[in-house]
DNA sequence: TATTGTTATACTCTATAACTATA
DNA sequence: TATAGTTATAGAGTATAACAATA
């Protein structure tokens, strides 16, 4: 059975030593080993990912700016005449997540179905004038968001981004 | 009102009329443009996070081996006496999400919880001798699913990693 | 008064499967 | 048969707020 002392002596001897004492006692987390966590992608992916969701909820107290609205609007806005499939391919979501995102929007007057000539079973997507709009409210919010994690990128900014984006599309 | 063939217009020429036509005769989403979100962190972020998510779960069809549980006994592991509210911290989720996970590993034996002399509100954790078993099984899981992360992330892994920890780090 | 952990509750994002109407 | 979109349903993951015990 391990004990709490040997935890502790597991540890590396530093200075932390006096900030050491009850679990209560010291500092938020500086002390908190990661081990095995600490070389992997995907856990820090969670936790930046995670952290970068809450503080964009958090800064704008907009409710109506979601990461999904403004991503679909976006999609729709550069690309007029996608269709739900499309856009489900380019979000890398699911076909049935859109449905009611995209009621949503239209309930909205943001954005409007046209027919697909050729098929019936599908239609466009164009952002309405009310939509093209709106858009332009949610960039200016989620830029500012964009600007905090661009500041944090500094120089390597492309780099991550090049990074992002391969491991969404190999990992597929 | 925007047409569809305004929309199609917009887009610059290139060679990709070939394979252009009905909407459903294109390629999957090869000529989809992201527009706007193409530079932005906070969305190739999600889009990574969903990709590496949904390929942890497709790989292996193990239902134990949840993002969650992993993340939680490696935390225990790696700090042995650590506390709810210290694992809550680490892992950047609130303290009522760890109740449950708490809870269930807690049932499965495969963590223990002590008193922390000093403090009567909290406790220690620490995994049992099947947690630890069954960590090096999950652990083994998992190093698959992040080696094909790391042949991604190839020689910018630590830049990643460096990244995605500033990201979480500065963002709160 | 503040903090730890629990509970109750709810919201978001996502997926699967079954369905329809087309193709 | 296969595909586009919808519906119903469910499951993660997370958060907030109120609470009891303790600090």
């Amino acid at each position: 059975m391990p004990s709490l002392a040997k935890g502790r002596n597991e540890r590396p001897p530093n200075g932390d030593e006096t900030a050491a004492g009850t679990p209560s006692e010291r500092a938020p987390n500086t002390e908190i080993r990661l081990g095995a966590l600490e070389h992997y992608i995907a856990f820090h992916l969670r936790l930046a990912q995670n952290a970068s969701f809450k503080a964009f909820k958090r800064e704008s107290g907009d409710p109506e700016l979601r990461p999904g609205w403004f991503a679909v609007m976006s999609l729709i806005e550069s690309n007029p005449g996608i269709t739900p499939m499309m856009v489900s391919r380019a979000s890398g979501r699911d076909k049935s997540t859109l449905t009611p995102i995209l009621r949503d929007l239209s309930h909205h007057d943001l954005i409007e179905r046209l027919p697909v000539p050729g098929d019936k079973r599908s239609y466009a997507l164009a952002l309405t004038t009310t939509g093209r709009e709106k858009l332009r409210e949610l960039a200016a919010h989620a830029a500012i968001h964009d600007r905090k994690l661009d500041q944090i990128a500094g120089s390597k900014k492309a780099e991550l981004l090049a990074l992002l984006r391969r491991i969404s599309t190999l990992l597929n």
